[in-house]
DNA sequence: GTGATTCGCTACGACCCGTAGCGTAACGGG
DNA sequence: CCCGTTACGCTACGGGTCGTAGCGAATCAC
């Protein structure tokens, strides 16, 4: 996330405060909940974290950057189980993204951060990165995972990265767009949507 | 758009000059497009469009209603062809949808607009009415039109809310945060993906 | 003409930006 | 144990943008 020197670069001199990282990405993730992107300014984040405004630009070279280290964690606490059918597995995963989604930090640095990397190659990179590719392993295992299960029709459907778009897309769309909760009803609906979709594409594929 | 006085209320006094509002907007755009959302300054587009800022000041009352108003005739040309089938017509929208997510004043005003309505909620129902709501009528009158050449089946296992999250949604995701173009490939991908999903989801729904 | 409103222009205080300089604090090595 | 090195907190700075106010000139309805 940070350039944070924990390789054998900077050995020598006072090291970096540990505690000042957490203190300072806590703040952040405060900040964006209660005022939104635009309005956060490294210098409430540096006076909310009871730190010095050039502790920050020390460590990260752009709000962006510290926006995508603040979230970046809680991303990776996405799982994927295995419920023993492909439909289970999707669901569990919808109900985890929307979860994060429903944060009011994640969905303003979320939307941030792809406003700016529209019109910034660079951060566009950084985002895919941090946040997408990482994300994208739950789509491939969970083909693997359905494939070693015999669910061979369905697994063979995948495009991995349109089902990842429409899974994503289609959440995001509905909560920060459409601007509506993530009802238990709707994750249903949208589920069998998606199962229907690979199966009915399916065809001409090998059989299981 | 603007609170411009087109009715009877400002009809005394000198009359604001629509010529302003053309190279306003049209600055507006031009600016979005080679500087992005963030960069985006009001003394900027006033200098762009020639014009004095207390003169942007008096139509518009933050840069978020001023962009609201340079996207809203661009998503107004979207069109609802007869093909004669569902899949066709679906197909020309996502051409259409995908065509206008091309273009980065329109990416970068999209993206900003959702972020900043993240933590506003008057902005974020300005957005619902000035760029949601009105495409989501697509959606209503190609299922009507499905459902009048006899396309029952398709037709009636249409959730307008959810096909249209997922259609705008899926776009959206792929082409601003995967960041690949809609090629002629992928929009028949997932043409077939949404169509394969209408005809699973189809099933105990009143046959044709 | 007369009143009303808009226009371009200039100026203003407030805020945030990102950086530099300073003295102090905390580490490793000789 | 001191010394080089780096991080830290603090203060200060020039530059830019914000949104508003005040002014005289321009342009409409009546």
């Amino acid at each position: 996330m940070s350039e944070n020197g924990t390789g054998a670069a900077s050995r020598k001199g006072r090291p970096r405060s540990p505690a000042a990282d957490d203190a300072i990405l806590d703040a952040t993730r405060a900040l964006l909940a209660d005022r939104g992107w635009a309005a956060l300014t490294i210098g409430d984040v540096a006076v909310r974290a009871g730190v010095a405004k050039t502790t920050l630009y020390r460590r990260w070279a752009s709000k962006q950057e510290l926006v995508l280290a603040a979230v970046a964690d809680m991303l990776d606490t996405l799982r994927l189980p295995d419920c023993g059918d492909l439909a289970a597995d999707l669901e569990s995963v919808v109900r985890q993204f929307a979860a994060l989604l429903a944060r009011p930090e994640m969905q303003t640095a979320l939307m941030g951060l792809v406003a700016d990397s529209t019109r910034d190659p660079e951060l566009r990179l950084r985002v895919r990165e941090v946040i997408v590719d990482p994300q994208k392993r739950l789509v491939v295992e969970g083909r693997a995972q359905a494939r070693a299960r015999g669910e061979t029709t369905a697994a063979n459907a995948i495009d991995v990265d349109l089902v990842f778009d429409i899974i994503a897309g289609t959440v995001v769309q509905h909560m920060l767009v459409s601007a509506e909760p993530a009802a238990d009803v709707w994750v249903k609906k949208f589920v069998a949507f998606v199962g229907a979709g690979l199966m009915g594409t399916a065809e001409g594929l090998p059989e299981d």
